[in-house]
DNA sequence: GTGTGACTGAATCTCTCAATCAGTCATTTT
DNA sequence: AAAATGACTGATTGAGAGATTCAGTCACAC
């Protein structure tokens, strides 16, 4: 059997259960059926094989968001699609709820730098779809990096940061039309 | 002399410097020249006495915001220019400066209660602004409390939050035409 | 050569005791 | 008598030492 993949399934199991620093490198060797020193042949240390499961965790995302878009449809509700798709990944996925709940409380640095950088990684994807829809005419010359970054945090804010401090979730009806009739009114030709 | 006010002067000035936590009672009565005991006859715990000075506070940005508004400007100049200016707040007041400080590395409770009521006031402020507007016909029909929050998460996320994962600040007049061409433009009649 | 788990030391946790501080109230001052 | 005071209290927090945990290594086994 490969070592390797071994090494990756179990980490990838202990990380979302137990989060990054809950999880011990002899627990992953054991899960694993793996001596410890073997995961040190594959992963320089336990940060590098994070990281690696973070990517791979990046590219699923990707591939599900990719999934969301259909190419008849408006630029607006690809986006909203997207945007939706990410959002519910952070629930649904479980080492990515894991990775904002020991944010929150841990404050772990390796979680912070992974996290920061996985928003990164939506920013470039929805700024790259900026991009193409610009090229299109699909909407207006804009810059795409401020869009796509102005995008995540206005939804991360309704989705994430709304429920904290009212009693009552917001529709994603509701959400779509407030979006529809502000930033996706205002970028379109 | 005014032994309230002096406990209110002294207070601020306290929670100011060495925010909320690190002010004890017994330093305020010192600065304000009274006896730890007389505090107790005007406030009936810290956290009142803290919570009136916010107000206070919050009463200053209210009018350093409708400073800010010119009627014979158009909704777009004046919201921009309130949203600057409350962002400006954050940075030049000293509690509020203090207070965000000593939210995000001591996490008090007294003073997550307190920012996040000052963000709704802002939002409530806002709010009306959008409300005045559209009964003017200024701008479209819209929800004005999910703009208003929608509006004040953007600005925040750009000002405060850019700056930590990218190592160029944006220019207040790059924000000011990124948000004139997405969600006011989306706004407009 | 490959895989292993006992070993190391640095970091973190835990337990105890000391110090701090919000709030009270008996006493003093006006 | 009304207002002001600061020594006092107990609950919470902090500091320090000792114990524990764990990432990463390496001598040995297979």
């Amino acid at each position: 059997m490969d070592r390797r993949q071994e090494i990756l399934e179990a980490a990838s199991k202990s990380f979302s259960l137990f989060g990054y620093k809950a999880t011990t490198m002899d627990q992953v060797a054991k899960i694993a059926n793996v001596g410890k020193g073997t995961i040190y042949t594959f992963f320089s240390n336990k940060e590098i094989l994070f990281q690696e499961i973070v990517v791979k965790m990046i590219q699923e995302m990707k591939t599900a968001a990719d999934e969301a878009i259909s190419a008849e449809k408006p630029f607006q509700q690809n986006a909203h699609a997207v945007l939706m798709k990410v959002l519910e990944f952070r629930e649904v996925h479980l080492l990515y709820a894991k990775l904002i709940e020991e944010e929150k409380e841990l404050r772990t640095p390796a979680v912070k730098h992974v996290l920061i950088r996985i928003e990164q990684e939506i920013v470039n994807f929805v700024g790259d779809k900026i991009k193409t829809a610009i090229s299109k005419g699909e909407i207006r010359e804009c810059e795409p990096d401020l869009v796509a970054y102005l995008l995540l945090k206005a939804y991360f804010g309704f989705v994430a940061d709304w429920g904290e401090t009212h009693d009552f979730e917001l529709s994603e009806e509701k959400i779509a039309s407030l979006f529809r009739d502000t930033i996706f009114r205002g970028l379109l030709p």
